[in-house]
DNA sequence: CCCAGATAGCTGTATCTTACAGGTAATTAT
DNA sequence: ATAATTACCTGTAAGATACAGCTATCTGGG
């Protein structure tokens, strides 16, 4: 427990301190940042293009691959498929290979849309990282890119 | 713009691209984690965590000023501290310097339910990055730190 | 072949978080 | 002194999500 003496023992208890508290920071700024954002990216709210940018990847899958890509409830992907195939951006067929489920695709006009969104954002990120050495954002992408590694592979409970 | 040819002459494009993607990425397996992990941390929902945390940080202050630092609309914030004052983790006085404005500050409750998160979290994160280096999680701590200013000083607009 | 159990998706409902609009009281500036 | 601003609160509405319950379909053992 108490790890606060100048001993320095526990220096990466304080490490890890750090990392949470910079990580509840990002989160914050992160909302922050997306709610009070131009329409530039607003024109797909934030599940839109998760799951578009899903679809892209990795190709036309059906709803529950999607929630559990995504490590949301069936119901909401069900609602967000939904209101996205109203929005023109995905297409749902049934899937024919199984009665039971529908094949989520995207359209050419969501993937439009999901190109428009990532390259505005591309691009408040090169704002945001205006006087960075590119080694530093390289570094940066690499620790992220550990850390969600990390978070995904968490050893669960 | 068109920087996807051969040459190789838009690496920093791509690194862009690379923590666009890293952070959505981050966002979602944040919420998730924290939707679905122990009462531990739920004792205090995000805000009051949060809001706990700048006052233990900053001394006590007022709605607006916190509002501001949480980049959070000042009704949403006195819902908040209303719910944290019922809770027992705060509390509001009026302001002595301005008729107008209450005064939040911890409690000692407050600030022991907020040590007690702080703490869950801590070993959270002791655990989903137990396979690193130290010095790999000490930069992985100073990216962090670098993002997030670079994120509060960010060209607005 | 048939039925029991599992699975895919949908709908109803509830909760949480937040923003915006409007109101009142107090402060500041002209 | 009065107009403009600020601080806070309340009403209301919207968005995202989970959980429970429903139907249709699939799958495996008799």
């Amino acid at each position: 427990m108490n790890a606060d003496l100048s001993t320095g023992a526990d220096d990466d208890e304080v490490t890890l301190g750090r990392i949470e508290t910079e990580v509840a920071m990002l989160m914050r700024l992160g909302e922050a940042t997306r709610r009070r954002t131009g329409a530039e990216h607003r024109v797909l709210d934030r599940a839109a293009y998760v799951i578009l940018r899903h679809l892209a990847d990795a190709g036309q899958q059906n709803v529950s691959a999607l929630a559990a890509r995504l490590n949301l409830d069936g119901s909401t992907v069900t609602r967000q498929v939904s209101a996205m195939q109203r929005d023109g951006l995905i297409v749902r067929e049934p899937d024919p290979r199984d009665g039971r489920g529908m094949v989520v695709s995207p359209t050419p006009a969501g993937l439009q849309r999901m190109a428009a969104v990532q390259a505005a954002r591309t691009r408040l990120y090169g704002d945001i990282l205006a006087g960075w050495a590119p080694e530093d954002r390289d570094t940066l992408a690499d620790m992220l890119h550990r850390l969600n590694e990390a978070l995904e592979h968490r050893p669960h409970r």
